[in-house]
DNA sequence: CGCGTCATTGACATCTGTCAACCAGCGTGG
DNA sequence: CCACGCTGGTTGACAGATGTCAATGACGCG
């Protein structure tokens, strides 16, 4: 085993590894290796913090393998769920690109490896290699859509139809059977989606009391309705 | 005068429209010239639109002078205003870096005029000159930011909160007086902090009779207590 | 001067958060 | 192998916040 370069080449499988990160996936196996040597592997635990709000960070942070919860608080100490980083998916741009702090908390949701690249080694990258910006640049705008449309649903939808839009989405990337897995747990779906685990237990028997949903058990739930779900 | 040259490369004062955007502002002159040549200039009149959701747009468009309103209609019709953007804002970025469609809605809220620049033309210059990406790439993580923290508010945060944060804000930039002009009518200032327009005038109504502010007109708000405002 | 638009106010219904009790699953340790 | 306790999930009762609808008021423009 190859501990030190564990240590400081993210992997010992390193094709593995960055080349499943799709901002690097279309450099070349020599390209690829450059990156490889600049960035580094860092491993945490099941509810370990990867960074603080108000940490001045100056790395990105690719997940590897695992997941990120990214959370804030708001200034009343609530937390509100931002989002969850699965493998491939990076985070800290914006002290990466800024002269600012970190404004969430990550926090690894289970066993989690990350890979991290400094803010001085990427931008020499970017600078060598252009077509990395473009598709950073193709990641966040899509990020900035996404969160806007989160943002308009809070004001524009129910808890209800948040719910149902949300069973809808997870089921779109799973949608060989019609049963869903909730990935997180009920406090964190209710953060997510702005509302509180116990409106979530009501609605989702609201739901199948509509025969729109069925639950199977407490993360499983067959969607019975998909296009019904969608009209509430 | 130049028409032909005004439609074709934004102005006349050629240097007074680019040398403002932030993206473009660390140029020297020459590559300045350059980016204006492949810049077009657009002029909107009040309430028209720059593109319409649904639109499959290649241009990013950067707002010269006036001001474009952001928004998006959930699926019940509701109008959500997402920003405002002013002079040296762009967007379209979605629709330029992925191959997607516009998810906004963007309206002149007055005499607006732009510069675009279209897909092509604008990945040309980011390969020429890297330094343009690395602009953009702080202007969209520090949106994902503020859309974040947007999205956070909506749901840690109640309608008084968020609208005595937004007063406070809007203090911020004006800082000279502590007098702020809303420059939204109610209705929008309403969409954007996630209420209803009602709503709006009894949460002012109650700010004053804690004495927080003073309602010097319907536009005109004097902030008392800027400190307290944040604290309720 | 009067009309139309926007802002305000009131009355009311409803949604959803809060608090508290109860239940279920699961790992630990006896 | 069972019992216990812990954590997370569910349910109920209730209150408060906020949206809705309707009426009224203020302002600006023709």
């Amino acid at each position: 085993m190859t501990e030190m370069n564990q240590k400081h080449t993210c992997n010992t499988s390193h094709k593995g590894c960055v080349s499943l990160v799709p901002i690097f996936n279309h450099l070349d196996t020599e390209q690829m290796n450059e990156v490889m040597e600049t960035v580094q592997s860092q491993s945490f635990k099941k509810g370990e913090l990867v960074y603080h709000a108000g940490d001045k960070s100056d790395v990105l942070t690719i997940v590897n393998k695992g997941s990120l919860r990214l959370y804030r608080l708001s200034e009343s100490g609530k937390e509100q769920l931002v989002r969850v980083l699965r493998p491939g998916e990076f985070t800290g741009e914006l002290a990466l690109f800024n002269e600012k702090v970190h404004e969430n908390y990550a926090e690894a949701m289970e066993a989690t490896s990350v890979c991290q690249i400094t803010r001085s080694q990427l931008q020499a990258l970017l600078v060598k290699y252009p077509s990395i910006s473009l598709k950073i640049l193709q990641e966040l705008s899509s990020r900035v859509d996404q969160t806007e449309q989160q943002a308009a649903r809070f004001t524009t939808e129910s808890t209800e139809q948040r719910l149902a839009s949300y069973l809808v989405e997870l089921l779109g990337s799973d949608s060989q059977s019609d049963i869903v897995t909730l990935p997180l747990t009920k406090k964190d779906l209710a953060s997510y989606i702005g509302t509180t685990p116990e409106t979530v237990s009501r609605k989702l028997k609201e739901l199948e009391e509509l025969n729109l949903i069925k639950r199977i058990s407490s993360s499983k739930i067959k969607i019975v309705d998909e296009d019904n779900l969608l009209f509430l």
